[in-house]
RNA sequence: CGCGGGGUGGAGCAGUCUGGUAGCUCGUUGGGCUCAUAACCCAAAGGUCGUUGGUUCAAAUCCAGCCCCCGCAA
């Protein structure tokens, strides 16, 4: 098979993998690799190029940092005249234009999180988590110029186990995208394939989160407060405030076989070798792990010892927001 | 120059303002109690107080620099 000529396009440390993969792939040639560009990020907000970005310059594959694709009517020029076989996207972050989606010779392969009709939008990991989904996995499919409409390729799916959070299951997927990808294109060029136009009665969308659902509401149910927790996590993570100190969730989980008392939603319950547990509208939720602001993620009794078990053996009643 | 918190036995913290014997809650180890226990009682081990320099009779503590970790914001 002659060698293909792809231009990648992804931002994230969602697409690295991918992109690792497809550098290591035999019969493969990176043109050409778009990513954002720079930002001010992290702590002094310094300019920060994308993990995309910085594979593909440790590879010495050129690099292109569109602010708005569609209005750069220059790199468009560029992109054309790679002559690229495929354009491949991961996780890229902004909407092709036609002119885009015309230029590479056999067209625009999209690696997206979910199953596809499901979670079609920006956030397809964190809402199968939220969604408590027993399993959640990879699509590859034919770019259109709707989000995440066009005609299907291939599926492979993966299971949701209990404590997966939207981390732990971007890795997991993030790592698989690769073979995924390379098996589509093999396929595709062996002519194996045939695509499948998508259920639109099907469809659900998956939004970005605002930051605003990031509190917890202590009076659903223990299970779906897991799953927003771990939907949450790692980023932007959920949050409580107890005493003007916001504390971020780690690992947390449901406990069972203990009936609910008739303490408030939100009311600590006690401090334990496990954990701390809350009272929630319906079932007791063991918080494991904790991280208070400007500390280091911790055993939530280590914490707890210290902060709530002097409280607690006053008699105090303590809750969290 | 974005705002801010922190570094003290294995873990989580107090002590710093006002310099003077290294403290608390746990964990670990040994022993005891108990039908039994992650419960309780007794005992022990374990720390160059992030680092370098300065001030001082004396620095975890005051001063200056450096290193590292983290929350917000993006």
């Amino acid at each position: 098979m002659l060698a293909l000529r792809l231009v990648f396009m992804g931002t994230p440390d969602f697409s690295v993998p991918c992109l690792n993969a497809l550098i290591n792939a035999p019969h493969i040639e990176i043109v050409a690799v778009v990513t954002q560009p720079d930002r001010p990020a992290g702590r002094g907000k310094k300019l920060t190029p994308s993990p995309v970005k910085v594979v593909a310059k440790s590879h010495g594959i050129p690099v292109l940092t569109p602010d708005r694709l569609r209005r750069e009517d220059d790199i468009m020029a560029q992109l054309e005249a790679f002559a690229p076989d495929y354009i491949i996207t991961i996780a890229f972050g902004q909407i092709l234009p036609p002119r885009v989606l015309e230029t590479p010779k056999k067209g625009v392969v999209n690696v997206h999180a979910s199953l596809l009709p499901e979670y079609r939008g920006a956030n397809p990991i964190q809402w199968a988590v939220l969604d408590g989904k027993a399993e959640t996995g990879l699509t590859t499919m034919f770019s259109d110029e709707g989000v995440d409409t066009g005609d299907m390729l291939l599926k492979r799916s993966l299971p949701i186990e209990a404590d997966d959070t939207t981390g732990s299951l971007s890795d997991k997927l993030a790592h698989i995208a690769g073979s995924v990808l390379l098996e589509t294109l093999a396929d595709l060029e062996n002519g194996s394939l045939t695509p499948e136009k998508q259920n639109d009665a099907l469809a659900t969308f998956a939004p970005k989160l605002k930051k605003e659902d990031a509190s917890i509401d202590w009076t659903a149910s223990a299970t779906v407060i897991k799953q927003r927790i771990q939907a949450l996590t790692p980023f932007p993570s959920a949050k409580v405030t107890f005493e003007e100190v916001v504390l971020k969730l780690g690992k947390v989980s449901v406990v069972e076989g203990i009936e609910s008392s008739d303490a408030l939603a939100g009311q600590v319950l006690e401090v334990n070798k496990q954990g701390i547990w809350v009272q929630t509208g319906g079932g007791i939720l063991c918080i494991e792990s904790l991280q208070p602001a400007g500390k280091g993620l911790m055993k939530a009794s280590d914490w707890g010892r210290n902060a709530l078990a002097t409280k607690l053996s006053e008699n105090k009643m303590v809750s969290f927001q």
